[in-house]
DNA sequence: CCCAACTTAGTTGTGCACAACTGAATGGTG
DNA sequence: CACCATTCAGTTGTGCACAACTAAGTTGGG
């Protein structure tokens, strides 16, 4: 364990290990479905609001077009979620989650509780660390 | 701002998410000299240990070989690095800065400071991020 | 009505991450 | 000494991220 480095005093190393570690952390849980963890949060985006156009997937989870075509390509192939052209708007697409789609909720179940217990870390500073982290974010992407 | 969904609630997204939005921050300084942020932290470590093995880079930045080999590669086509064989272990490569390598130090200048204050976190909030971050990692990355 | 500015989804190209593997070097044990 | 498990750096293949771009659809001002 070497605390001595400048490394450590940086918060953005901070976060960018401690946010690929807490991916490793779902990577078994998700793996046996053939899903990464990107992929997981479209999922869990289509469980929570249902059907879903391209534009506000990208909105919720920050994420572009040029990240979520291909992977969306992939979940499609799967078989997990269905592409629809927007009615009165037909620049949008409206992803669908098919059956399978939805039954991956029920088989992958809520993670979320095991895996805060995995950090260790106790209720109180889980709330702490949730609204650092909005408040660092909300400034960081206006 | 949607803040109803559930994936407001996962520290996990919220990391993935700020981890992104603080990368994307340092983009704009480092994109001037031809530097991506994980190219960023393997010359910091070097700034501040000096030659080091490819080994110790991929434990203090928790990156392995089939990363940091790469990007190390990239490194030294740039004229950043040199590699050098391990002499008493020839297993082990050890990455030297050159004097383009060493000068980007003065050239990139102190970032830490400038997107400290973009987070638009106090001194103390920003302690207790690099404290909670450290716990929820140090169980999550054993 | 018309068209220029904008929005939306997709493509292309580069650079991480990471699993799984390879091959060379090492070090301990019989 | 011989052998074998281990360590180390590198390669291969897949899947994000993101910049820059394209093409189709929409919208507002003249």
């Amino acid at each position: 364990m070497r605390e001595s480095t400048a490394l450590d005093q940086m918060i953005c190393f901070q976060l960018y290990a401690a946010s690929r570690a807490m991916t490793s952390l779902y990577r078994p849980h998700l793996d046996p479905h053939g899903l990464t963890y990107p992929q997981y949060l479209v999922l869990r985006v289509l469980w929570h609001d249902g059907p879903t156009t391209v534009r506000d997937l990208g909105r919720t989870l920050r994420l572009d077009s040029g990240t979520l075509s291909p992977l969306l390509k992939r979940l499609e192939t799967q078989g997990h979620i269905r592409r629809e052209r927007g009615t009165h708007d037909e620049r949008t697409v409206v992803i669908h989650p098919t059956d399978t789609g939805l039954a991956l909720q029920e088989a992958v179940g809520d993670l979320t509780q095991q895996l805060v217990c995995a950090t260790g870390l106790t209720l109180d500073e889980l709330t702490q660390l949730h609204h650092l982290l909005s408040r660092a974010r909300g400034r960081a992407t206006p």
